[in-house]
DNA sequence: GCGGCCAATACTGGGTGCAATGTCCGATAG
DNA sequence: CTATCGGACATTGCACCCAGTATTGGCCGC
């Protein structure tokens, strides 16, 4: 629901399409005859030029005349697209994609912290603090703290006030939510709540310093969960 | 002609909409009425259709039986695709705007510059020395300057091999074009040769740390150099 | 025999009218 | 006063239409 994925009956043929691409089962170069798309999916030429024009928005497509729409080379594909994303991150969800992902939240999410630290206002504290409440809070069900993990670092990039960034950490959770889940659903995982809290006291220090060493060293543990987690039940 | 304005008259709805957004005439909340737009732009439906389902698909508008197309507040637009990036740049090139993109610039290549310090091949070094040549050819073009710089930076961060990455630079090189021609066209700008060579031998010696310094410098240097032009020439 | 020019063709692009669906609002009845 | 039902309106989906254009193959001339 938090998503976005289109309503209707569009929205199903852009999934499929866009899921097929990103599975690579037409590869870059490939055609995609929409009237054979027409017939296959049984729906009308209105609902596979639409769907054809929302990927070719996002990059994945180009239709020329006498050519035919034909699937363009990954690399012009809108990686950082959110839909594109949560098409990957179901249907590609190899290491190679999710270590990509944590890499750039690990460049991302520390110089965002920096910046949160000098420019972060009481507002942005104020959310901080009560996420922290929540994820803190013993009685509070998985699933909410789940949800204030998510709305914590969510706040964090907010804080930095710049647009952009905040842009690349939300699509960078939203896709390492499968990740995340994972952590959360089984096995052990260290007690973050510690970590969490270092890198709201400084941020509310104004410490630039100390709030990227707080969420490196947070990330870190993370990280060193998901690893224990993956390695130790490879089955399944 | 590099960027991606889709083709033909939809092309030209699609982006004349996509401006009219980020311009600002249409408040987030405000109708988008298909068949007023019909008449205005002298389009079919059809075209108005897949105009705003492309819009649709970059997060600018909803649209839903009953309340109509309206505008979706700023914070859900697609901020990092590449079209919407452009048209930012183009109709609301305020130094908010710049300065956020310089920054995530500022994150997100150094960064990268370390981590192609670890992982260039040989052909990355290949394509970065030929870049830097045509940058120190005396006899070179200023346009073909200017190309060869972006090339440089583009297989910099595609040396490091991570592909989220090397779409955030492409984004953000995207935008900060119209900057960089400021700082090309007018005005002393300093040699940047030199430190582009830094940046060049520290990766090529697998130095993560020193590649990074050298591209923070290299960074920084652009930096002054653009206020120092954008200070000193204020009129225009 | 070879090369350039021209026409047939097959695709996307753009347009129109209409049926269906879903949602919101208002009216009406309890 | 509230709850439920129905109607209206805007999007959604469908079938069919013609026009423009780029590519390809054939044809003619050299």
């Amino acid at each position: 629901m938090s998503g976005s994925p289109f309503r209707g009956i569009h929205g199903a043929v852009v999934a499929h399409l866009g899921e097929l691409i990103v599975r690579g089962d037409v590869s870059p170069g490939e055609p995609l005859d929409p009237v054979r798309l027409e017939g296959e999916l049984g729906v009308s030429r209105t609902v596979v030029r639409e769907a054809l024009r929302v990927l070719a928005a996002k990059g994945m497509v180009d239709a020329r005349p006498k050519r035919g729409t034909i699937v363009r080379p990954r690399e012009e594909w809108a990686l950082l697209d959110a839909d594109v994303l949560r098409w990957q991150a179901q249907n590609r969800a190899d290491d190679a994609f999710l270590s990509d992902l944590a890499e750039v939240r690990d460049i991302v999410e520390p110089a965002g912290a920096r910046l949160a630290a000098a420019r972060r206002t009481d507002g942005d504290l104020a959310t901080l603090r009560d996420a922290l409440a929540i994820m803190a809070d013993p009685d509070a069900s998985v699933d909410a703290v789940i949800e204030a993990d998510l709305v914590f670092h969510r706040a964090l990039l907010a804080a930095a006030h710049n647009e952009l960034l905040w842009q690349m950490e939300q699509v960078i959770a939203t896709g390492l939510r499968a990740r995340d889940l994972l952590v959360y659903g089984r096995g052990p995982w260290t007690e973050s709540v510690p970590a969490h809290r270092a890198v709201l006291d400084a941020v509310a220090a104004g410490d630039a310093g100390g709030a990227e060493r707080a969420v490196r060293d947070l990330l870190a543990q993370a990280d060193r969960d998901v690893r224990a987690i993956t390695s130790g039940k490879e089955s399944e």
